[in-house]
DNA sequence: GAATAACCGAGACGGTACGTCAAGTCTTGGT
DNA sequence: ACCAAGACTTGACGTACCGTCTCGGTTATTC
């Protein structure tokens, strides 16, 4: 049990060509966009065969998943003292990654394939909003105790909450407020 | 002088080719899906030339938005004499056009587009979402005058919160409950 | 026997109509060449509707033909009192057709067409060829009574292996001397 | 220091499809013809993609220049040890090669571009006729050596008339002859 | 330290679909 | 019955990518 049950055999993958391609793919990503982006193109970009990219991904989406994946940030949970304070923080991380043209491509194109497609929404789900809620529950706990919100708030409804709002934001902007203030608008209410 | 600037000459388009169009279009939306499908095959399925799909439409999205518009339904304010009775029946029609799996290819389609091309979003905002906008806020002002909810509250903003669970919902399903209760459970919250 | 069996009913053709089709199409003959000039092209330049130049012809052939024998030239019969100046004459008139922009592209038609379809071969022969062979005819008769030429010299065979040379000088051009000198040449070889 | 500067990397292309291009392009000439013919239906024919057609040609006529110029003979000279007899091998040679449907669609497909486009007509030039041109030249002088001919008789000049004369019989045929036995009267008129 | 096996880039392969163009036909309203 | 305009279906055009398949050449183990 102390080695997995593969030995490799022959040249190993080239970590300098795998990480050309997802450079590649990212900055191709930001500049055209997920649909017209072609994998010809990245190669190209990453001065690297089709070939090496087909080895490690099957399908465009395997690809762009993996890339976003790899530019994932470490979730840090707020600890204000104050439970508007942690909220605050919460919201100003999600929206800080949903809101610029990287995040708002990677999450459009979760969307436009999680109905059909899980691959993309697994990882979206397990990699990003997983950590978030996590996150959500232990700020609310923490609040739950110091009697700043009532006992029976349920954490994930919040958080559902909070993300469906950021989700049509992004897509219908509102146009008063910032998306920021709006989200936090909607899980004041709430809370009460 | 109110006369249109426009004296269409030559022959006119033909309604029935404009027809087929749509109705191979629509088809073929819901059978494959979106992505899958090609103008070539709509052509082809709608007995139609490609030229006179592309002398209407000029792109893929444009015809589909068209397509989409030809099967809206017109939005009946419901009149239940209760509050909640009216809040279920619009959560139950907006689910019923979102839930099911044309209606799921078209929002996953308006939403993909969205963020980049405004064409879909446009349609969809002015379309589906402005005519349950406003059935929403007159559900709610009778419900003010009845007393049943209280007179600040802000009808686009509920509004706003509901598209949004259900936009969340469709992408990542809650587990436990059914759409429609869940995005009911967020109303609830809201309103109280 | 005075009238036609004809009685045409109707609004007679325009001859506007008729001379700007043979105009427009002229002209993109001489800009393009007859493979690259389009019906469409002909109509647009004679602000003609394509029905009127189906009307009227039923390929581009038959369009092109006739707008080539509209500008045919009648065929004079030199009278130099000499038989060298009289043939002279002959090879000049047949080259100054041949051998200038829209001449050649008329030969070249005539010949790329000529093998498959007869149409224009025929309009070729008999309204071009034809008037020019009986020039020969004549012009030899002449010398053969003034004792310029033998007797049993063959007028069509000359008429012949001048064409030949023509449209050989045509195609692939003498280096050292003019085209009228290599026809003449071939002429007096076979007169001698 | 010798070697070619071309170091070709990637997948060599292929002999088979190379092969069937040229084989389904032979086969449609003869078929329909140079117009009719289209680069899809050689391509569907050689069960062989669009793209691997235009990666080698970037047109139709580059396409059937190359099928035709595979399909050349070697010229042989022949010596049958009289002139008369010389002669006649080489024009029913050339013939031969003239007058049959697809030395006719060649020849035809040759003249039509000609004028024009040097590609064809080149081709056609330095592959067919020059050989046959240099065949010439040793047939009449093994036959002035013989005193069979008189010494100043040029033989391009003599050449150049077989070979008007062949177009000009291709083109409008002779009614009472057949073409070799007009093109030998030519000749034999420019000889004697 | 040579063999081996999987890698690498480049680029050709048979395909599908694209969006454009022109063909020849049909259908308007207006002479 | 004609006309210009502009629709219609059909079919080929040449291009872009797809995902697969050779090539000649490299690069780390394993024998």
């Amino acid at each position: 049990m102390s080695k997995d049950n593969k030995k490799p055999q022959g040249r190993p993958r080239s970590i300098a060509a795998h990480q050309a391609i997802l450079k590649a793919a990212l900055e191709l990503l930001a500049e055209i966009g997920y649909e017209r982006m072609s994998i010809e193109a990245i190669a190209n970009r990453g001065k690297v065969g089709k070939t090496t990219i087909y080895r490690r991904y099957s399908s465009k989406e395997e690809l762009v998943a993996d890339a976003i994946e790899s530019i994932r940030e470490e979730v840090v949970i707020p600890d204000t003292g104050n439970f508007w304070g942690d909220i605050d923080a919460l919201i100003e991380n999600a929206a800080g990654i949903t809101f610029n043209p990287l995040g708002r491509q990677a999450v459009t194109m979760i969307i436009s394939s999680a109905s059909s497609n899980s691959e993309f929404a697994q990882i979206y789900s397990t990699k990003y909003l997983q950590p978030r809620r996590e996150a959500f529950t232990v700020v609310i706990e923490r609040a739950k105790s110091r009697k700043e919100v009532r006992v029976d708030l349920d954490a994930n409804f919040v958080f559902d909450v909070m993300s469906g709002m950021m989700l049509y934001g992004l897509i219908f902007p509102p146009i008063s407020e910032s998306w920021e203030e709006y989200v936090r608008h909607a899980v004041e209410a709430i809370i009460n």
